[in-house]
RNA sequence: GGGCCCGUGGUGUAGUUGGCCUAACACGCCUCCCUGUCACGGAGGAGAUCGCCGGUUCGAAUCCGGUCGGGCCCGCCA
């Protein structure tokens, strides 16, 4: 019967079996600690049998033992009690050097993170490293929650698509038994026709874009948590997606406790409701960057990265929360597409909104346009051709009842990253697509 | 796509105004010593033609050109 080594203490005094990896070896003589890890953690083992220390001889970190002995408490090993006298059973032996330490942080310097991703499948072995990727499964699991708790539907829409049809991103082309597929840019449509069905919908999978970005927040494969809620207008909208960020935030904190410490992730400021996260216009925020940095980016239709990141420490500071709803987008703009809504008292603004969380652009929602005749107008504007096979499912959808809706997608990486203070988006990827690297 | 920057043992770095480099340090690895380590400690050892190609020079890790790989910022985009 084997025992994990988060149960260990409770074994005190019982022979137990724990299995796992090597972990690390420290010798001393005549007496030897060794580290195994397994799922739930590592346990100490006290060796001083010279033949079972002998076993190791040669052995690398990552060799696969089973050890059985008696657990022992002890206020001097990590978590309490450790394992003596025991009989090391080499499972898969491991002779080859593993060419990265993974015991001690790895380095995440930019300039390193080359080897950090190239050796991705040995350095996620290292507890830091895991820590960011047990961090996303529990923002995932609170998202599942949050959504559940709200009496959404999870569904799953197809990412093979027969031509682009969103606009705003490049998309990647494929062949298709001699017909060109597009590798779907977001669940964009699918969510929306599923409204008609759920009221209620969201999803939980990977989207493409084949932009040519350069940068420590873009990739070309990410997951974003799409979703869309039927008979719902602009500003409840809006404090869902407060709402549910602060739930996530919650969740980690209680969760996810230790893997925050290892971070050196020590707070968050942020409002416990969604309706207290402040609202700022772009105008107004490209008003207060140039106040506070004579940088002047007024006019502009969006806002520069260097403004992002300048809003959410001014709302920290200033507004007791680190994040920010940007509002005010203009409808009238290569930002507007076909499916967003203008503001009904103010036609020149939409009624859209960026979620900026700890200086980066974490979720982008909005209401859509419902109206029929209004989204056809709105395609054909934008240039689309509503007969096409890529509009018509959507616009059958919307031919017999579309109620008020809106929706967000929402960068599951870039949370990650930003809970865990991390300067590049790919850190908090396990196996990251951008445009230097499709491997491993 | 534009600008700037970086490639030195398995890993992280120093050296880069040309000669003292027959390339240094830390970690890891190997051998030996060590009975409470937890970044264990100590002694010794192996391991790099300095990304690659070419050029300048008496002499190149160091200068120049090209090339390949990577990073950061901007743009695009989420």
């Amino acid at each position: 019967m084997r025992t994990l080594a988060r149960d260990i203490a409770e074994q005190v005094g019982k022979p137990t079996t724990i299995q796992g990896w090597l972990h690390k070896k420290r010798l001393l003589g005549g007496l030897a600690f060794i580290l195994v890890r397994d799922r739930s953690g590592v346990v100490q083992v006290v060796v001083e049998d010279k033949d079972e220390v002998e076993k190791l001889r040669g052995l690398q970190i990552g060799t696969v033992l089973e050890v059985s002995g008696d657990v022992t408490k002890e206020d001097r090993a990590p978590g309490g009690a450790e394992i003596h006298e025991p009989k090391l059973n080499v499972l898969v032996p491991v002779t080859d050097e593993p060419p990265i330490e993974i015991d001690k942080p790895i380095s995440h310097k930019s300039e390193n993170l080359d080897t950090l991703l190239d050796y991705r499948p040995l350095t996620l072995r290292n507890l830091q490293e895991k820590a960011i990727f047990k961090v996303q499964a529990t923002v995932l699991k609170a998202f599942r929650e949050f959504f559940a708790d709200n009496d959404f539907t999870e569904i799953n829409s197809p990412k093979l698509l027969a031509e682009a049809t969103e606009g705003g991103a490049e998309t990647f082309k494929l062949d298709y038994f001699g017909k060109t597929a597009t590798l779907a840019q977001s669940a964009q449509f699918y969510k929306q026709m599923m409204v008609g069905v759920f009221e209620r919908v969201f999803e939980t999978n990977p989207t493409y874009r084949a932009e040519p970005s350069a940068t420590t927040r873009h990739m070309t494969e990410y997951i974003t948590i799409d979703a869309e809620i039927g008979l719902i207008e602009f500003e409840e909208l809006m404090n869902y997606a407060g709402d549910c960020l602060a739930y996530i935030i919650k969740t980690v904190q209680s969760e996810c406790a230790q893997e925050l410490k290892s971070w050196n992730v020590q707070s968050f400021t942020l409002p416990e409701s969604g309706k207290d996260i402040p609202r700022l216009t772009i105008t107004e925020i490209h008003e207060l960057f140039l106040q506070a940095t004579k940088e002047d980016h007024t006019g502009e239709d969006d806002l520069a990265p260097a403004e992002e990141k300048w809003i959410c420490e001014h709302a920290k500071k200033n507004l007791n929360s680190e994040a920010v709803f940007v509002v005010g987008w203009p409808a009238k703009s290569k930002t507007f597409k076909f499916y967003h809504r203008a503001n009904e008292q103010d036609p020149e603004l939409a009624d859209r909104a960026d979620l900026l969380f700890r200086g980066v652009e974490i979720t982008t929602l909005s209401m859509r346009e419902n109206r029929y005749d209004k989204l056809i107008e709105q395609l054909k504007a934008n240039g689309g051709d509503p007969d096409s096979a890529g509009y018509a499912p959507l616009l059958s959808a919307y031919k017999y009842g579309m109620p008020p809706h809106g929706g967000w997608g929402w960068g599951l990486e870039r949370t990650v990253q930003r809970i865990l203070g991390l300067n590049n988006v790919k850190e908090a990827t396990l196996f990251p697509r951008d445009i230097n690297r499709l491997s491993p």
